[in-house]
DNA sequence: TGTACATCAGTGAACGCGCGTTCACTGATGTAC
DNA sequence: TGTACATCAGTGAACGCGCGTTCACTGATGTAC
């Protein structure tokens, strides 16, 4: 790699860090390529050599934040399942605590006018495939509509030899995950849950309950 | 009520109107006092004869959008609270699919550089207060931390006799509702559970076993 | 009932600002022979 | 190893645009006597 790729690797990742805390003021609808610009150093045309839109840009950041969350739970690691699923949801409220901005980004509210292109969604796979892998020690009542499971089937391209029924309600129980840790980030906990600690680990220990992972 | 107040009333009426227009193709970040104004047919500055700022007039969208959720949510009944709960879960999704961007406004990612007035408690307090009623009738194990019992103290304002692991219990589930609504409108269901009805309604059910709701 | 004054809604111009993107350019790095 | 040409990164100016908010103003509605 010469000297020349070098640079772009560098410049490349300065940009993104920029984008990130720019994120982190404005949101991602007041991601602004001039305000990274200035934030880097360089003249706003400048980024265009890296990022051909602002779309592209906000794509490869949520590409980017769903892989530093796969990273982080991919970290987790448990002797049993029921261990695993409580390390992993702290992980999930963890990060998202910490950069809250990039939860947002990806689990929050859409961007108008931005439609998510193909390359996002193995981004996003890598995110649910962890949680999955456990449905294979999860023994789970309901979930068993026809249809519900039909939808499930291709949940085994994800983790082979998945129950459809457990596929299902471990989908139910990430969104149950990511609704309590959006309503934390929110401030809509301040007035009842708060510090919400208490709530997410109650609600951890019902979903071990619920997924029929055994005791802790 | 003479003729001036009446012309105030439907100004601003026609001004909220307008922009619940613009929050659909713009996003909450997105709303612009200009574009308001054009909608409404009168010239920017007028609109500071109704809303002081961008802040207050988001802020009356925000109790607005409160208000039209409890609405809604008020309007369900059943003879059981089992049939309840359900009717309950189903009025907040579907009131979240005909009005995404009002739903958004109230749980999606907090607005940069917006900060609640308290003003927005009770309106939120009102949408919480129909799921926490069936806590009367719920059975609920788990959920009985001691400070998250503490914590829940203050929910009996809200509902008299409120058991706390009862009102924990059904916050989680509320978060759980909203998680799953979330993430079916910003699409993350759709490589796996789309339509998401049927993952909804098993989801609803696993919560009226979860409350101890009894059967159906 | 009539008049004088106060209040209010809406106008139009202006303030100072930021935005995404394009384009012709300069100078440095890389490549082929 | 040296030279000619191609590629690339970054510049600076410009395009056309939209924004929130303020201010002095006009004309209509409301109020007190």
């Amino acid at each position: 790699m010469g000297i020349r790729d070098e640079a772009r690797e560098r410049t490349t990742a300065a940009i993104m860090e920029a984008a990130r805390r720019e994120l982190a003021e404005e949101g991602a609808g007041g991601l602004s390529m001039r305000a990274i610009a200035r934030e880097v150093g360089m003249v706003s045309s400048a980024v265009y050599r890296y990022f051909p839109t602002r779309e592209a840009l906000l794509t490869a950041m949520i590409v980017e934040s769903y892989g530093h969350l796969a990273e982080a739970l991919n970290g987790a690691s448990a002797r049993t399942p029921a261990r695993r699923w409580t390390r992993l949801a702290h992980t999930l409220r963890d990060w998202a605590r910490s950069r809250p901005h990039e939860f947002q980004l990806i689990y929050g509210t859409p961007i108008p006018g931005y439609v998510a292109p193909p390359e996002t969604i193995p981004a996003a796979a890598a995110v649910a495939t962890p949680f999955l892998q456990i449905g294979l020690y999860a023994s789970v009542e309901g979930f068993r509509n026809r249809r519900l499971t039909a939808q499930m089937a291709g949940m085994t391209d994800l983790v082979p030899d998945l129950e459809p029924s457990a596929a299902a309600a471990i989908l139910a129980e990430l969104a149950a995950l990511i609704g309590a840790v959006s309503l934390e980030l929110a401030g809509h906990l301040v007035g009842s849950a708060d510090p919400a600690d208490y709530l997410f680990e109650a609600l951890v220990q019902r979903q071990i309950g619920t997924l029929g992972l055994g005791g802790s």
